[in-house]
This record gives C-alpha cells, sequence and structure tokens, in this order.
DNA sequence: TCGATACTTCGATACTAACCGAAATAAAGT
DNA sequence: ACTTTATTTCGGTTAGTATCGAAGTATCGA
C-alpha cells in the first residue's frame, strides 16, 4: 500500500468554526491575545483556551507569553497558504456574491500589517535596524539595544510612552506575500507614525501602497543606509 | 462587518481519515471508482458510500454514473490545491516499510499534482523556464515572455486554445516535498499533457507517481537543458 | 499587600458523527 | 430468469469532543 500522508489531524483542528474563525483572525499576521480570539470566535475565555492550545500541539499556530498577555500567530506562511486555500474552495456566504468576497479577500489583505510598514520597505528597513545592532535578534524575544535606544529617541520616538502601551513592543510579524519578517508591534507602528509625521512617505488614499517621497528617500539613505528603488 | 469565511465545513469533509484517504487516492486526477475508493480508505463500501454522498455535497468531488459503476473525481483544481497545501503543514508520515519509502522517493523524484508536474522534476522544470527567460516572474501576476511564446509553441502547445479557459494561466503551486514552487495552472497542466504526448513520462502503479522513460531524458536535456536523476 | 485581569484546568453534559450489519436497489453476466 | 457484483439506505451502537460553570494559577497595577 502506497504511503498516504494523514491530513485529516490537521484538517480537524481546521473544522471547528470557533477554531478557524480564530485561525481566519490570525491571517493577518498581527499577533493576537486569547480573550481577543475568543471575542472573535464568539466563546469563552475557557473554551478558547482549550481551542488554542490544541492548535498550538498540532502546529499550526505558536504561543509567546508577555506578562499575563499571551499572543498567538500562525507558525508560517504555509499555514497561511493552507488556510486561505481552504477559503477558495469554500462556498461563499449566502448574502454576498463571488464578487463581493473577492472584495473581502482584498480588504483582508489590506488590513494586513495596517500600522507599520511591510513590503520591500518593511523589510529593507527591517534589515537595516538589524545590521546596523539597534535590535538584538539572538533570541526569540527581539529586545532595543543600548544604541538601538540612543538611535530610536534622536530619530523622536519617545520610548518611554511606548513602554507604558499594553502591547508588546515589537514583534517579528511574517509578511505573507514576501516570506520575510519585518518590524511589527508598537515599535512598527511607531516607527510608521513617526515616518509619516517626518513626509518620507504619501499613504495614497484608501490603499495599502505607500510612496516614499523624495525626502523620504533622502531619508531612509543617511539614516539606514539603504537606497529605495 | 466584514463578513468572515467559513472554512469549517470544508475542513470538516476533510477531518476524517477515511475520507481524507479516499481524496489523496483521487489527487492523481484518476477517476475511481466507490469500492476501489473504500479499499484504499480500508472501510466497507456502505461507509464509503456515506462518506462519498458528503463528499459529493460538499462539492470537493463529482460523480459520474457508468453502468453499475459510479465514478468520482475531485471537481476543481482548487481542491487539489487545497489538498496539497494541508500535506504541506501535515507532519511526515513515518516510513514503515521499505516498500513504502520506495513510493516516497518517487513521489519526491517526480509526480502529478493533479494535472501537473511536481517534485523535483517539477522544480527542474519551473527552474529552467524561468531561467531560460520564458515566463516573467518579476511581478505577481506571472506571464509568458514573448521568447516564452515562441518556446511553447515550438514544443507543441496551442495558446489560443489556452487563453480562452477561465482558469488562472499561470499558477504558481508549492510543492509539498521541496517546499519551492512549481508551475500549474493551465499552463501546468498543458505541459504535463504534452509532455505525456510525447512519452517523455510513463504513469507507475500509484498513479501519481511518474517514471522519466529515456526519451524523456533525452528531451529534458535538450528542450529544457537539466538532467534528470 | 490586595484586588483586578488574563488565562488555564477540571468536571459534567450534550451533541455529533463514524461505523458496520442487514437489507434494498440497480446493472451486468450467464 | 437467476446469479453475481456495485452501490445505497436504514438502524442502532459507540466514541469523540465542543461547550460552559466553577475553581485555580499567574501577572499587573495601586
Amino acid at each position: 500500500m502506497p504511503s498516504t500522508p494523514d491530513i485529516s489531524h490537521v484538517a480537524g483542528l481546521l473544522s471547528d468554526p470557533s477554531r478557524s474563525a480564530m485561525l481566519i483572525s490570525l491571517l493577518d499576521g498581527r499577533p493576537q491575545t486569547a480573550t481577543e480570539l475568543a471575542q472573535r470566535a464568539k466563546i469563552t475565555p475557557q473554551t478558547a483556551s482549550l481551542h488554542l492550545s490544541k492548535l498550538v500541539s498540532g502546529h499550526l499556530i505558536s504561543k509567546e507569553v508577555q506578562g499575563k498577555y499571551h499572543y498567538f500567530r500562525l507558525t508560517d506562511p504555509n499555514v497561511a497558504h493552507a488556510i486561505e486555500s481552504l477559503i477558495e474552495i469554500s462556498p461563499p456566504s449566502e448574502i454576498y456574491s463571488l464578487r463581493e468576497a473577492d472584495e473581502d479577500n482584498a480588504l483582508r489583505k489590506a488590513r494586513t500589517c495596517y500600522d507599520h510598514l511591510a513590503g520591500r520597505l518593511g523589510i529593507n528597513l527591517a534589515e537595516s535596524i538589524v545590521r546596523k545592532g539597534y535590535i538584538d535578534i539572538s533570541n526569540e524575544n527581539y529586545r532595543v539595544t543600548d544604541d538601538g535606544k540612543k538611535f530610536f529617541g534622536d530619530f523622536g520616538i519617545d520610548f518611554v510612552k511606548l513602554k507604558r502601551r499594553r502591547r508588546k513592543f515589537i514583534h517579528p510579524c511574517l509578511d505573507w506575500s514576501e516570506r520575510t519578517p519585518h518590524i511589527g508591534g508598537a515599535l512598527g507602528a511607531a516607527l510608521l507614525d513617526r515616518i509619516t509625521e517626518l513626509g518620507w512617505i504619501d499613504k495614497k488614499a484608501s490603499q495599502r501602497a505607500v510612496r516614499v517621497t523624495e525626502l523620504g528617500k533622502e531619508g531612509f539613505h543617511n539614516h539606514f543606509e539603504f537606497s529605495v528603488d
């Protein structure tokens, strides 16, 4: 008999409405807490906890504990890919037409990394910051170095205010399209804010795409030592 | 409020070991009868009938009755794609016997991914086509170049007929054994058809694995400039 | 130190679904 | 017409699991 891989276990993890709702919520790449996901799935925290532990054992998601908050994310882009391929063969919901389903997909993608930089620019930025030693990625919890604190401070980012936010300070956010981590979390959001404030980028109206200004090209080159193509 | 797609029903259809075994058996694109599938899944015909009817209602497979035989097949390549993507995130199956190890090796070397080539052969083919500049992968929508149009035309692929189909022309399909994309979509299917027609490959016993013939070795070397292992 | 919040574990309930035996239906061969 | 083979339907048993209330652990803020 031929060696048949067993997809039934993984499929079983996806076959519960509560679990699939949580997984689809995680599709945007943003790590989310247990209660956040429980609300999405409209279930109690106890039930969510059970489901999330099952998903972790099945290696579909991974957990990172940050104080009393437990952040969950999809383990890798392959999981996102599998979920998206299941969405494709699932019948579109009754109320909406196929065209509207496409629009929903676009919306979901637009929500991706909605408050920090992704794409080529985000990755260049992340690489530059790591290369210059402002962030230490040697262990799993990324940490801002002393050099980094000085640099970001000079750049106009207020650390004290940032730390006070509940949100996880830095997290590597997987960009499904580029399959490379860039910088999300509070630091990512703060960087985006500051870069916008400096007029380095232009947000195109209601679009995910951003345009780097002439000022920005100069800025990225001078402060982060990479050139924008 | 964004409409959340519901993948749990489809995933539920894939979450039963018997059903997933039958679906994986159908991955090669060959229509199979109910009893044939029952044997694959090691269940009684009654139980298989129940499962198959559920899969039909869920639009994962379609049935065609020919006399007393009921032939089942996957409804479309998207279903095959979803199954492959689940194989990708499933833990590799334990190899029990030597025979199963051989089978596994054969699948990794060369197999069909529903209607196009996958495994190392599929990837070699894809790499060759990209290297020789026949398709342009610089932006997200892969495109056949002018050089490519000429090449594929000379190779015996009718573009006009292909384009008329509604199906996506080139689909980068992720390979579970190599974790690298190969060429799916209408072009991938046409390539497999033509390569089969030319007698470059032989379908093996398990139906999903393929063997490259001597003619094929020569052909891949002359037309695509890679050698088959 | 104390209370509030986030999360997990335990226990009990209720629901779903896979399974096979038995029997019905349908088509093929003789 | 009769037998064999392919498939489906029905009925009853069994096993697995999603769910929540209650209680326990861990962390944060005051």
